[in-house]
DNA sequence: TTTTCATTGTGTTGATATGACACAATGTAA
DNA sequence: TTACATTGTGTCATATCAACACAATGAAAA
């Protein structure tokens, strides 16, 4: 977005939004065997943040999320879940929505409805790392996929949100099936734990793995095997979607 | 709250409150081997509500839902919980909410702080029955605790609400302790049992439930023992608070 | 062509947890 | 003293889980 429309956006952004409330989107991504967060970069400064955006005046949260999660990576299919409010009156600080501004080029009034204090509900998303095309925003000049753990401090509260949909995620793997959002639609057993390890941040023995996530019968092993591999050529399988979605709502199995 | 009360919170609402921002609680108890919910009834109608509240300006939402809680029951050490943001711009609907201030006597113009879309963080509370001092709000006339299932079609989408809180208590009770904040510090193991059947709405064999909660070792066997009853006088405990609260943040054993 | 080797696919076994069930102990009330 | 509803606890069969070993595959190296 050029300044000019940055400047429209700021003067226009009362009418159009709600005041003092925001969303913050936490976008992962597996890639490589690693779990990635998709992060903007403020303009003329190194910090990043959390893609992120506001609520029209008649639009529900989840409709804005996909919105900004719709303008930052070009899907518009994605998997959303609302995880917290981040409430704490201090969480927005002006001086360094101030600092931010200025790099950016934008100067606002002292009472206008951007120096508000800002709630903001807390989103994750779960992505197909290889079809996303990561877009800046207006306050941003870069847009890119960070290894989890590598992100450093984020500007305001939005490491201790990236930290909280982490470990609202790794809750979910317990009683959810996950990996159909995160994944290609083709992929092995292999590639499959190795998402679990990652989010669990633990090992996992394959053979146990392999039993038991057949058990939950919500794979469908394709008669393809992956080709052009070094070694073994795995089995590819996909997920049947009648049985995930009926898992992602009744929980798996037991607990 | 009396009518001058009322009118003088509708007058300057708008200068100590947050816009479009609310909050409503769902305050379970548990009595009688019954999970109660605490309902409002609207002033001069026969439909409840949620008890629920604004956020003031400087104010965070658990700050808010804390005070709201302490208004109505009396109490002020509160197990609380966000758990989902109500945000469909259809769910405050104008139509109603005239209805229910035209009954309670009050008339607002129609740009009015009160009349603006309100988005809602449902919270729920888990309290001590016998604890609560139950206390109507400025826009009812009876606070009292229903039946889980027997409040019929609250206003609103507070059924909606008061449903999801449901389900995520079930979904916690798999994974957290539970009981400590809805029953008097001195139980018995049938009572906590019927506590987790009432929840989850089914039975549960009282041996393995006995095995099962002893093995998570947060209870404490008392040196008494319930007096005064018919039959067999049961084994008194009361939880082990130190170690609750670790089960709390670290789960319940595997998973 | 053969060998090497990292990787994939699968079976077994012992330990542990779970669910189904029965019987003895207790204390009030008949 | 007896009846009886309720509490407390033990057992056993079964399911689940963790730990482990070996054969199959197929590209790369020799």
């Amino acid at each position: 977005m050029a300044q000019k429309e940055l400047k429209e956006f700021i003067d226009n952004a009362s009418q159009i939004y709600l005041s003092h409330l925001s969303l913050d989107c936490v976008v992962f991504g597996f890639h490589d065997g690693q779990l990635k967060v998709l992060l903007l970069k403020m303009k003329n400064s190194d910090r990043w943040s959390l893609p992120g955006g506001f609520i029209k005046q008649a639009e529900s949260m989840e409709t804005a999320a996909i919105r900004v999660l719709n303008e930052r990576t070009g899907l518009d299919s994605i998997f959303l879940q609302q995880f917290h409010v981040f409430s704490d009156p201090g969480r927005s600080d002006n001086k360094e929505k101030n600092a931010h501004l200025r790099r950016a080029g934008i100067a606002v009034p002292a009472g206008h409805w951007f120096m508000q204090r800002f709630l903001s509900v807390g989103f994750y998303a779960l992505v197909d790392f290889s079809t996303v095309t990561p877009q800046p925003d207006a306050f941003s000049d870069d847009c890119a996929w960070w290894d989890i753990g590598e992100t450093g401090q984020l500007i305001l509260d939005h490491s201790r949100i990236l930290f909280k949909a982490l470990e609202v995620l790794r809750l979910q793997l317990h009683y959810q099936p996950i990996g159909y959002n995160l994944l290609p639609p083709k992929f092995t057993m292999p590639e499959l734990q190795k998402l679990y390890e990652t989010i669990l941040g633990r090992k996992l023995d394959r053979r146990n793995f392999h039993r038991k996530i057949l058990s939950y019968e919500i794979l469908r092993p394709l008669k393809e095997k992956r080709q052009g591999v070094a070694h073994k050529a795995p089995q590819l399988y996909s997920f049947d979607t009648i049985k995930y979605q009926k898992a992602l709502k009744e929980g798996l199995g037991g607990i």
